[in-house]
DNA sequence: CTGAAAGCGCTTACAG
DNA sequence: CTGAAAGCGCTTACAG
């Protein structure tokens, strides 16, 4: 590998030099930066990037801490969780990072089991900033990370906080918009089910609902919401079958993700339920398996890819200027019609 | 953050003696060594990476090199592929690594664009190692990764060779599992819904149905091998089609994706055909997908997640020995049992 | 077993 | 606009 001080050598200028016009400074006369460059062309030159993080402290990596749980992708069947969630994510912050010259380095961390030791990448101080992915996180964890001084942006759930900054979808928006979707179709005799009360996002659902009446005129039997032991298949089939066996017979079911939304499903195939002849059914955060359940299930798709560019983005200006105040953006859900929704003209 | 310097200062040793210990040499008094050592942890001192690297021209990183394609995740629908493939794998070199001091950097690279470039991963020399995930690559770029000098392996697909370490779980063997398993639940007239041509695991799979001729007395009619032109719910749909239509029936269908099952299964919904009553079918790389399908998918799962954690050591031992003769590990693929294959007592 | 010294390849004031 | 020099925080022969 060529150095620095080959390159100024057949460029036929100072070292420093070279380094000015890696770094873009306009202190070089464009003449020569141009000849400087034609030279680290030809030579091929990349610049050693250990180098010129120790001298200048920057070290040109950004962490993406991705929140796991125990057993996280354990084969247990249709229990299990799966890693669907953050790659969407990932992605978009990958795309978002490609331009630059940041490299991004992954680590899955888990809070309870940390010991409450930060993330590696952290203590090790390996990297300029940091994206938090998943909800299995809490106030200490939160603490903690702010007290380390390296930036971080939660993305894709979470409050809306002013501490941090956060690129989320709202749970809350997307109830609405299943609400919606499902009223404008005829329905009337809704049911939430929603995920384990112990999440953040369980309070944001009823809100939804809360707005939904406000705005929409729904009127809503809290009879009909419950909550889920866990985000599975296998949690929403228990959801459902408490419902069903009380004797309720929703037209309409807003879900709290697509897991839970199958969950119901098996339970209605396995009874003979039809959907959508019989009972609607409206998925969160719209995925692979949205589209290849049967019937296909119109879901909420809560853009996580785009979440994970816009994360990228308010990283990158966070990094411009360290002190500016806290982003909260917004990503807007939007319904995907498929099958699992009885329209007007069915 | 405290340096090394400093550290030796209140250890009242040189930075050298620091250095040793830091580095584990046996050139260090063990009762210097423990001394050093508590002083470090009191000091909460962590060395500087980028100065360590700059002089031992170790990185401690590993790259992990996604290989993606066009439109990866568009959302368009029922042909659209998904990112569940990489994720698996990625936990476990993730899980694989987490007790060693590698840092985990990725890159999403898609071959055909990059003009001919190696990932910058690689390009700016930044990792020790990197692993290859998916089967998007072809000869030159293998060439290409062999020609940077970064030891790489090749994990989850590709075909036994000897230039390069890879970890794989062979088609051949899915397919083998899959007929093996349809024949001792009593079917015969089996059908192969394979990947598109060009993929280099179509063959392994042709060869899985050859062996099962050999080894288990299998009467194939070879007619009833198809490819799809895409392995997505689509291409199982329409390859399933091209068979029904040429008034073929068989009782078995063996696969060679989940998305290529469900499209199977979404055609025979479609025709009032009952799995696995009329027909049973057997998916390849088990995943959440068939665990949620109604009926829930029989599969061969090869075990992603251990695939990436056996590319750990594979790697690790590379970085080990670098002259080390290539490895090529085999992950045993297995079936799981779930109801989409009609059973001698049903 | 330990210390003094050179060196890794950059960046960044500072002089000019 | 450019060059000489110090410094970033480690590691690693080399002496002792």
């Amino acid at each position: 590998m060529a150095t620095i001080r080959e390159v100024a050598a057949v460029a036929g200028v100072s070292r420093s030099t070279v380094s000015l016009v890696l770094n873009d400074s306009p202190l070089v006369k464009a003449e020569t930066r141009e000849h400087v460059l034609s030279v680290i062309k030809e030579m091929k030159y990349v610049p050693n990037n250990n180098a010129r993080s120790l001298s200048n402290k920057i070290m040109n990596s950004l962490g993406v801490i991705i929140l796991s749980e125990q057993g996280d992708d354990e084969p247990d069947g249709f229990k299990r969780e799966t890693g669907l969630y953050s790659s969407g994510i990932l992605n978009g912050i990958s795309d978002g990072l490609a331009d630059t010259d940041y490299s991004v380095v992954i680590e899955r961390y888990n809070v309870k089991k940390s010991g409450g030791e930060l993330p590696k990448l952290i203590r090790t101080r390996r990297v300029d900033g940091a994206f938090v992915i998943g909800s299995l996180y809490d106030r200490e964890f939160i603490d903690k990370m702010k007290q380390s001084g390296i930036p971080f942006c939660v993305v894709g759930v979470g409050l809306p906080e002013t501490e941090y900054d956060v690129v989320w979808a709202s749970p809350e928006e997307g109830v609405f918009l299943s609400v919606k979707h499902l009223m404008e179709e005829g329905h009337q005799n809704l049911c939430l089910v929603n995920c384990p009360e112990t999440f953040i996002s369980h309070e944001d659902r009823v809100r939804g609902i809360r707005e939904a009446e406000k705005k929409l005129g729904l009127r809503f039997d809290w009879n009909m919401a419950v909550s889920t032991e866990s985000n599975t298949g296998e949690g929403g089939y228990q959801a459902i079958r408490k419902i069903w066996e009380s004797g309720y017979r929703p037209d309409g079911i807003v879900t709290a993700n697509a897991h839970i939304a199958l969950g119901i499903m098996r339970y209605f195939h396995e009874h003979n339920v039809r959907v959508p002849q019989d009972v609607s059914i409206v998925a969160y955060e719209d995925n692979a398996l949205c589209d290849y359940a049967y019937p296909a299930l119109t879901a909420i798709n809560i853009q996580k890819k785009l979440c994970g560019i816009k994360a990228a983005e308010v990283m990158l200006e966070r990094l411009e200027c360290i002190g500016k105040p806290y982003s909260v953006v917004k990503v807007e859900p939007y319904l995907i019609k498929r099958n699992s929704v009885k329209t007007r003209n069915d």
